[in-house]
DNA sequence: TATGCTACCTACCAAACGGTCGGTAACAAT
DNA sequence: ATTGTTACCGACCGTTTGGTAGGTAGCATA
């Protein structure tokens, strides 16, 4: 008797790999909508049945790549800038990490932030609440930093989500065969973000003697 | 005989004018794929067929929108940036009003963004020169603040997409019946993209005695 | 009264969609 | 030799889609 779980976890070889893998890289192209699953099927050189075999439904594929991307993120940015004990550094850390998650383009993460609407409401919740922990740790650091003293008098929402948006846009423009790579980019973005645009004009220092 | 020309404006009033604005607003809250023509028409109290009277076809209704948003971008933002002098006023005015356009959220400029892969290849030609037009103005505006010495040793390129990344994505979490209004965090947006974050640490100013 | 235009409607169509059914060839274990 | 499982396939189904053909009621002009 196979035991009842939570949710299928992407398999990470093998053939159904292949297909998760495929499919994402298809509907990060197209879009959710715009791709049918006999699209899929073509493109790992099988039936639209033959798929079927695969998965369980469109929508239960999205939403595993989706689980899949936030799996990703938590994986290789949140756990590990838990380890990090310099708010500035762990948030250095965040920003370089999750953007070049988004610049090498694997699809996950992407379509994550992409193609919410075409959850149903039971999955948008749990999607939500995901990315909504997510969301409280870049706050929470963000937090230490202002109880540092090292944060400008900014609003914490509009700066997270100013931050996800600089990174998350990256993935409309930024190509591999441009002139700057992931960890170029990625720089930069940490620069923008912790420093802005502008720089103050110098400071005249007046000593009276 | 009439006048062969290039497109048709968007009406700005009468029934034509309510077809589009409703179609707009469908669209932004369902996505394009995701809505069907019968959709726009019930909402507007016709059938499809009725509806049919005032576009001439899906793809046409969303390029129109587009073009709309465009022309918003470009009357709003663009032309009357043209006429400050100041490159550092004028980044913080195209900022400002940029994202006030989009917390308005009258859908035109945020479909702008996120529908594009819909388009006819033709269609998408057009759209992508016009935003490119825009990016470069951007672009240029902060070419000049270098100039001045005011900017950091930022990549242009991934300085203007951040800003556009912050200010596009207000689009996915700004809501109007928040604690914030459009004008606070259009200001907050400001402050981010030109100062940072981070504030830089105190500077020790030793003097020699 | 006739003509023409606007603003729709009912009824329909071919295509595409997500999904299912009953099969089958290949291989492994008993 | 039988049984079970995996990995598919061809054919089909009901529904929805974008789009069209042809009509009509109401109003304006001549």
């Amino acid at each position: 008797m196979p035991v009842k779980r939570e949710r299928d976890p992407l398999p990470s070889d093998g053939r159904a790999a292949e297909v998760y893998l495929t499919a994402a890289q298809i509907i990060l192209e197209k879009g959710y909508d715009a791709t049918s699953v006999s699209d899929i099927a073509k493109a790992l050189g099988i039936t639209k049945a033959g798929l079927y075999h695969y998965i369980h439904g469109k929508n239960e594929l999205l939403f595993n790549i989706m689980e899949y991307g936030l799996d990703q993120l938590e994986r290789e940015v949140a756990q590990p800038a838990k380890q990090i004990a310099d708010a500035e550094a762990r948030l250095r850390f965040m920003i370089t990490k999750h953007a070049r998650i988004v610049t090498r383009g694997h699809g996950a993460v992407t379509i994550l932030v992409d193609e919410t609407r075409a959850l149903t409401p039971a999955q948008n919740r749990k999607i939500t609440r995901r990315k909504r922990a997510y969301l409280d740790f870049l706050r929470a650091t963000l937090d230490e930093l202002k109880g540092d003293g090292k944060l400008h008098k900014v609003d914490l929402t509009v700066a997270s989500f100013s931050l996800l948006g600089m990174i998350n846009w990256l993935s409309r423009w930024y190509r591999a065969d441009g002139p700057l790579n992931e960890q170029q980019v990625a720089d930069q973005v940490v620069n923008i973000a912790l420093h802005g645009l502008t720089r103050p004009a110098p400071r005249r220092i007046r000593v009276a003697l």
